[in-house]
DNA sequence: CGTGGTGAGTTCATAATCTGAACTTGCTGG
DNA sequence: CCAGCAAGTTCAGATTATGAACTCACCACG
């Protein structure tokens, strides 16, 4: 009915948007992104796999012997950068007004 | 570090940002929310409270004698609807391809 | 007056999900 | 050889969500 549920349905929970913000970034390993977003391991290797399955995400390996890889946005992930804009907007205007003004 | 983690801990689960969406739309009345997003009535009732103890949202009550409340949108609550426009866009673009092209 | 219906929530037991910590696997450094 | 980093996975336990049923309060009906 509306877009917002079939967003929602992919990118709607807990993690998703923080680890698309650090891709956003350019931060694209599995360990920077897990400190920088403070997911646990699990949900985010899950939450990344999603992501990945709905093509939100590329998985690119850097290092073969030691599977290492690395997360980069597609051009889908990339058109959510404006939402998470807004919404990183939204949140510095609205949802943290405590560290407005002198520091502490 | 970045508003967008303030956001989600607001409204980064999976209801609010869908009843935030039905009261865009005007629609205040909790049963209505309820069967518009097909949010659990306890859920939904949760996340509105949430809500409004962000300052979301505003509840109005119409009706004294039998409890009947309405709920709306606060000036806060509407400065979220742009981000919520750009997630709408984005879904239709790219979480609804299913849509795109001939039925089947 | 008694019955049933609507609207807004709440309660409860169950189920699904998330969480943190530890464990693997594969290679690099000492 | 042993320690360590990196990327994941696995496991048991804690949290939370979920659906169904129930409560309150009123209104309409016969």
């Amino acid at each position: 009915m509306c877009g917002i549920a079939d967003a929602l349905a992919l990118v709607g929970d807990r993690w998703a948007l923080l680890a698309l913000r650090e891709l956003g970034f350019g931060v694209g390993r599995f360990n920077d992104i897990q400190v920088n977003t403070g997911a646990p391991r699990a949900s985010l290797s899950a939450r990344l796999r999603s992501l990945e399955d709905c093509g939100l995400v590329e998985r690119r390996r850097y290092s073969e012997h030691p599977p290492r890889d690395e997360y980069l946005l597609t051009d889908a992930g990339r058109d959510l950068m404006p939402a998470l804009g807004e919404l990183r907007a939204w949140g510095e205007k609205h949802a943290s007004p405590r560290v407005r003004g002198t520091s502490s």
